[in-house]
DNA sequence: AAAGCGGGGCA
DNA sequence: TGCCCAGCTTT
């Protein structure tokens, strides 16, 4: 059995029987199974939506608690387009893949203003959506419209390459459309939204990536890979990415009272997120060397008037930050990305409160405040155990 | 077609 | 540590 003749044998045998076979039996597990998810007690569009968009490459266990959360604050696609991009990342933060809130939130705008506020029913119309592929449209298709669109993702494609030994690379464009004729095979037409649950369910719990509970699978028997003994072997993963690596140097300035953010506008990881300004080099900086960098990255902003002549001298604003600044702790942590390895120190620095030298895109917030913003899980994990130390009264001055 | 984009859980 | 998760957009 060799690469995509998988489904030239399913057409091959007695066909249709099989399929039927296949799919009644884990629509039958499935009723057995399933397990007790909110998103499954509607049929509203814009909640089936919303939770698609959370599950996005996320485990249910980890957006479950989001997905509550989004339902609460914004009940409705209105309250939701309401909102500003900024609280919709907020509510966000710590879920990764930012783009997703971005463009749920651009969507949310477009289906209020284009749509008056209904989610369109076919398949084709959800697909010209931001942030909405063809595993999200045919989801809402099917859940939500009872259009026999069969879902594709990461569950159906391990579920499918098993019970047809499928040994083609997933994510390969032949692979792609193995899997979605092999999909649409199986799919019940007559219950498409009993059936993209259950085959996804059934890839959850039972075709589990890595221990497989085969012993007690209905489709042993029907199970290529199985049979063959090549489970372990399937799906046929790509070569994994290197990580690259990268060094950030936040500067932590505090007057006691105040911080200074910069907001990430770049095409980079954390898109519109807010972090303390960051220096990236090649290899961390200690203390003297960040120091003297200073003058360099503010002399390298704008030609800001009320600046330039204060810091006409590089040198000059190095030795002015040095009279007048201290710092107070460094502290270094690893982030782990799935394609990045950042490696980040974070300089907490105290400045007088007379301080008017700063770059003007240093956006000046009171430190009671800094929770209002969505941050990294980086900047989000230093606050968790140091904010303190931006603060004078709770501090000593190691210099 | 391939790269880029988070964070967490688990063996 | 490496793998993988209810994928999509950009290049």
């Amino acid at each position: 059995m060799s690469n995509n003749q998988a489904f030239s044998l399913l057409c091959s045998m007695n066909t249709e029987q099989n399929e039927k076979r296949i799919s009644l039996i884990i629509a039958d597990w499935y009723e057995q199974h399933k397990r007790d998810l909110p998103w499954r007690q509607t049929r509203d569009p814009y909640k089936i939506w919303l939770s698609e968009i959370i599950l996005q490459q996320t485990r249910v266990d980890q957006g479950l608690s989001y997905y509550l959360r989004f339902i609460s604050s914004y009940p409705d696609v209105f309250s939701l387009a309401r909102a500003g991009e900024d609280e919709v990342l907020k509510l966000w933060q710590g879920l990764g893949y930012y783009s997703r809130a971005r463009n749920m939130y651009k969507t949310a705008s477009e289906i209020v203003s284009v749509h008056k506020g209904v989610f369109p029913g076919d398949y084709k119309s959800l697909l010209r959506l931001k942030g909405i592929g063809p595993y999200t449209a045919a989801a809402i298709a099917s859940f939500s419209y009872d259009q026999a669109y069969p879902v594709v993702d990461g569950n159906v494609i391990r579920v499918l390459s098993r019970i047809f030994n499928v040994d083609l690379a997933i994510y390969s464009s032949q692979a792609e459309t193995l899997f979605n004729e092999l999909a649409w095979a199986l799919l019940d037409k007559e219950n498409p939204a009993r059936h993209n649950q259950a085959m996804m369910e059934f890839g959850a719990l039972q075709c589990k990536p890595g221990q497989p509970d085969c012993i007690n699978c209905p489709l042993r028997e029907l199970c290529l890979a199985s049979s063959l003994g090549l489970v372990d072997k399937r799906p046929v993963r790509k070569p994994s990415l290197i990580r690259k690596k990268r060094c950030f140097n936040y500067l932590c300035l505090s007057d006691g009272r105040h911080t200074w953010l910069q907001q990430r506008k770049n095409k980079d990881i954390w898109q519109n997120l807010w972090e303390f300004p960051l220096f990236e080099t090649t290899a961390l900086l200690e203390w003297p060397a960040m120091m003297t960098t200073l003058p360099e990255l503010l002399s390298n902003r704008s030609e800001h008037s009320d600046r330039t002549e204060l810091l006409s001298d590089g040198s000059e604003s190095a030795d002015y930050l040095n009279n007048k600044a201290s710092l107070s702790s460094v502290h270094n942590f690893n982030h782990i990305l799935s394609h990045q390895h950042i490696q980040a120190r974070f300089f907490t620095v105290l400045i007088p409160e007379d301080l008017k030298t700063l770059p003007p895109e240093w956006t000046k917030l009171e430190l009671r405040n800094i929770d209002k913003l969505a941050v990294s899980r980086l900047t989000e994990i230093y606050l968790e155990n140091h904010l303190n130390e931006l603060d004078f009264n709770s501090n000593r001055i190691i210099r």
